[in-house]
DNA sequence: AAAAAAT
């Protein structure tokens, strides 16, 4: 019995966005040279263009490309542009420390190429005839920039391991209505135990239950199988099923034996059952799939894994390019270790480089949607031997604008293949995957892992607009690694400016930098070699920099799910952590509602610039904040 | 509003 119940023709319209064209285009055209502002190096006065209040979208790609292709030369300019603006603000901290204005520290450098032996090219194709028509493409440009990322283990993304909470509410589940499983899948392990549940238990698919974006409800949760943390302490992952060579590879990426939510899905992904996992931020979700999974390819694969263009036979989709790398550094040496091939496909850089890499074949991608559809429909990548595919992020991939590539996408995989579902916010809201690609899928949690456990301070201050700016930059004044959300790529590139013209090293991180600068801008953090990072929520999910104590969130989030991601970028590894949201008088309701709903305490405290909650936040977070 | 494909 096939398993989709959608048909898999009628594709729909591509999702072909002009404003986003305008974007990318404008991001790379030298149309407006040089800077608006007269304090700016490269300023060309432009009298005839009026003056905008706000930059729009041309403007602010312009200075985008301005901040990016700068290089050493924006960093020279710098310093006189300081001094040209006079006596700094003075907000009573003559105390800072002097700020090194050495700014050619561009991050070291190390190829790291693709590992693998040359390979010889045969003159051959051995990719299946397609059945759509491939318009013959352009030449491709050649970019340099495409080089495989540099390589850094941010292993240690432990959470805390010693809690022993057990109360959550049993949740009845029933699945009578799904569709039974081929026989041949019945070698599984054995059902855990299920309460039979009474009614529909996940809302009609595509409609989101009548929710609109508006409503930022917490859709009822996934009642799920939890495991104990204290009952799986030390379990070995070669007990769990994985073979040496893996635990092997683990062990050097820092993860000796297994955490509580790889310990409770890596069985029923060996097993080949669908799975849906929820795990706090930071708490080792990475791992819970992608080791299993790669074991899994190793036992079905027999003696053709270095076929030149074999097909792919697993796939992991991510929201973005970033972490799409960040899961390639953690699943990459797994899979090398029992001679497994993975790249990575996503957008930005030039397609060449993964188009070869698929031509000499691989067996696990892990990539974005957009470029995955791209060669998709060019013919260079298929799909139909994939029997793994992974979502991580995965209710966020099911919101609007990434549910339907998602859906295009899983419905090129081989039928009956198995799903992995993972998010540190997994709830109903991927129903309208579950629904139609899934089948009897195992749902796991972690027990105890709520926000009262966490290691996060969360504070709320309620500020004057007008003291907005100079308090975030009072914030980011200070010692530990910090990251600044904005809701706007413009209002990012603002922040960034303004804390780098008061001696504040700062690097942002949004959509309007081209994918060299977003990937060096980040390795700047993870680094150390600059201290704030600006960024909108596209570091939101997902992207581990260790050691990060403080994050702002310059603008509120809209939604209480974002919060809970945004706050998870610190307090990892069970360190402390401190996560700090500024908002307008106004916004008061509604963030008490938003926390309410994020199950987090916090309190609202009024704050102008120099109050000494601010300059108590900019220092190190204690364990008493937590406590108090 | 952001993200995800270029041209």
């Amino acid at each position: 019995m096939p398993k989709n119940k959608k048909p898999a023709g009628g594709r729909p319209a591509k999702n072909f966005d002009p404003s986003y064209a305008d974007r990318r285009s404008g991001g790379k055209g030298a149309q407006r040279p040089g800077s608006r502002s007269p304090g700016h190096r490269g300023h060309r006065a432009d009298d005839a263009a009026p003056r905008k209040a706000r930059w729009n979208a041309d403007e602010r790609a312009a200075r985008a490309a301005e901040r990016s292709g700068g290089g050493r030369d924006e960093r020279s300019a710098r310093p006189s542009d300081r001094d040209e603006r006079g006596p700094r603000r003075s907000f009573d901290r003559d105390d800072r420390p002097q700020r090194s204005f050495n700014r050619d520290d561009r991050a070291q450098r190390s190829f790291d190429r693709d590992d693998r032996a040359p390979r010889r090219s045969f003159d051959r194709d051995d990719r299946p005839q397609r059945s759509f028509n491939r318009d013959d493409r352009p030449q491709r440009s050649f970019n340099r920039d495409d080089r495989a990322p540099r390589r850094s283990f941010d292993r240690d993304d432990r959470p805390q391991r010693s809690f022993n909470r057990d109360d959550r509410p049993q949740r009845s589940f029933n699945r009578d209505d799904r569709p039974q499983r081929p026989a041949d899948r019945g070698d599984r392990a054995p059902r855990r135990e299920q309460a039979p549940r009474s009614s529909n238990f996940y809302p009609s698919a595509n409609t989101s239950a009548g929710f609109t974006a508006d409503d930022d409800v917490v859709l009822e949760r996934l009642e799920a199988q939890a495991t104990v943390a204290a009952d799986v302490e030390g379990v070995t992952f070669g007990s769990l099923g994985l073979g040496g060579n893996i635990e092997r590879a683990l062990a050097e990426l820092g993860a000796p034996t297994a955490f509580p939510i790889q310990a409770a899905t890596i069985p029923d992904v060996l097993a080949g059952r669908d799975v849906l996992g929820r795990g706090r931020t930071g708490s080792g979700k990475t791992i819970a799939f992608g080791a299993p999974l790669v074991e899994k390819l190793m036992e079905n694969g027999g003696g053709k894994k270095r076929q030149m263009g074999r097909k792919p036979r697993a796939l992991i989709l991510a929201p973005t390019r970033e972490l799409a790398l960040q899961i390639d550094r953690t699943v990459q040496p797994i899979a090398r270790s029992v001679g497994l091939f993975t790249t990575q496909i996503y957008g930005g850089v030039p397609q060449h480089r993964q188009v070869g890499a698929l031509q000499r074949g691989v067996d696990i991608i892990v990539g974005t949607p957009g470029r995955i559809e791209d060669l998709i429909e060019q013919g260079r990548l298929d799909l139909s031997e994939v029997t793994v595919t992974v979502l991580d992020e995965a209710d966020h991939m099911c919101d609007l604008g990434f549910l339907e590539p998602v859906q295009r996408i899983i419905r090129q995989t081989a039928p009956g293949g198995q799903k992995l579902l993972f998010s540190a916010t997994l709830d109903k809201g991927v129903a309208a995957l579950v629904n139609e690609f899934l089948t009897e899928p195992s749902i796991h949690e972690v027990a105890g892992e709520d926000q009262a456990s966490s290691t996060i301070d969360h504070r709320v201050l309620v500020v004057e607009h007008r003291n907005k700016d100079m308090l975030i930059e009072q914030l980011a004044d200070r010692d530990g690694k910090t990251l600044i959300f904005s809701r706007t790529r413009a209002y990012a590139e603002r922040l960034t400016d303004q804390l780098e013209d008061a001696g504040i090293r700062a690097v942002a991180l949004h959509g309007d930098l081209n994918q060299s600068r977003r990937t060096r801008n980040l390795q700047q953090l993870t680094s150390g070699r600059v201290s704030v990072l600006v960024a909108t929520d596209v570091a939101a999910r997902g992207i581990h920099v260790d050691d990060i104590d403080l994050v702002v969130q310059a603008d509120a989030p809209d939604e209480y799910k974002t919060y809970l991601h945004r706050a998870g970028r610190t307090g990892r590894a069970g360190k402390e952590g401190r996560v700090v949201t500024l908002i307008p008088r106004s916004r008061r309701r509604r963030m008490a509602d938003l926390l309410s709903r994020a199950e987090i305490e916090a309190n609202f405290v009024e704050a102008a610039p120099g109050d000494d909650v601010v300059l108590e936040i900019a220092g190190e977070p204690t364990v008493e904040d937590l406590t108090d």
